[in-house]
DNA sequence: AAGAGACCCTGTTGGC
DNA sequence: TGCCAACAGGGTCTCT
């Protein structure tokens, strides 16, 4: 489940790797992977440009080109990008993959959610509608309690949809939303109104101190998620609710429990997170 | 504007 | 062993 730390982290590894090279050929194996333009363009345009630079918006990742067109990928729920060596064949989930100047760049998606834009320099037809509304990201400064709490002032809704609201909380994604929760002694539950500032504060810190994290253990392999060399990341180790329901607490023992909120599957410990 | 729910997708899992 | 439904889940869309 590809969220912030998993597209800092593959932002990271790329950045070094295939900035300055040229992009020599775009094969699409998958057309409807391609959201914008066509897959036919969308190869066009690529041929011969040259990464400048590999940035990131929430989980978004941008691949800006020399011409000034960015690449943007989004990898939902199972979209991995990996750097193979130079020749490497496409494999078995391979969507679209990229020959650069020394590696093949492979965009794996085995579910096909995921999806890949070519946008022209400083324009934003066929971006997706989603980067061009994000709120703020935990880590950044501008996250602050005051921020946070003005939203929760006014939604009702249960306080674990508001976390995962893009408009709001930019990259934050069901794992870290749920262990932020934990961490700050929420139930998921709570409508986000009845939140209070303290406890919101308690949030933020939280939220920042999860992503940041996650972000220095190569983000959490649980499902689909390797990095750009197919290893995984080590946060999994680090997790105290989510994919343990059922597990003992690891601070009060009492068995983590499971339940839907807005269609996502939720877990917290019944008496570390008050209700 | 907010909230609820459907839908997209397909590999994996679990039940019978 | 084989079949099939349920499930995973972020983002977008529709409807109220």
């Amino acid at each position: 489940m590809p969220e912030l730390p998993e597209v800092e982290t593959i932002r990271r590894e790329l950045a070094p790797r295939i900035s300055g090279q040229r992009i020599r050929t775009c094969r699409v194996l998958r057309p409807d992977i391609v959201s914008y333009p066509t897959p036919d363009k969308f190869c066009r345009g690529l041929k011969n440009d040259i990464v400048r630079e590999v940035t990131r918006k929430a989980k978004y990742l941008i691949i800006v080109l020399v011409s000034g067109k960015q690449l943007i990928f989004h990898l939902r729920l199972s979209g991995t990008i990996v750097v193979r060596p130079r020749g490497t064949k496409p494999e078995r989930f391979t969507r679209i993959a990229l020959s650069l100047d020394n590696h093949e760049l492979f965009f794996n998606e085995p579910r096909v959610l995921g999806r890949a834009y070519l946008i022209e320099n400083n324009r934003t037809a066929g971006m997706p509608k989603g980067l061009l509304s994000l709120g703020i990201e935990p880590i950044a400064p501008g996250f602050t309690t005051q921020y946070l709490h003005d939203h929760f002032k006014k939604r009702k809704a249960p306080v674990k949809a508001v976390l995962l609201d893009q408009h709001i909380c930019a990259g934050v994604g069901n794992i870290y939303s749920d262990e932020a929760l934990f961490h700050a002694g929420i139930r998921p539950t709570r409508r986000a109104f009845r939140v209070t500032r303290r406890e919101t504060g308690r949030l933020v810190r939280t939220l920042k101190n999860v992503l940041k994290k996650a972000v220095r253990k190569f983000g959490t392999s649980v499902g689909d998620y390797v990095r750009t060399d197919g290893t995984n990341g080590s946060f999994q180790d680090l997790l105290y609710v989510y994919q343990r329901e059922g597990l003992p607490c690891r601070i009060c023992r009492t068995e983590i429990k499971a339940m839907k909120i807005g269609n996502r599957s939720t877990r917290y410990c019944p008496k570390c997170q008050k209700s």
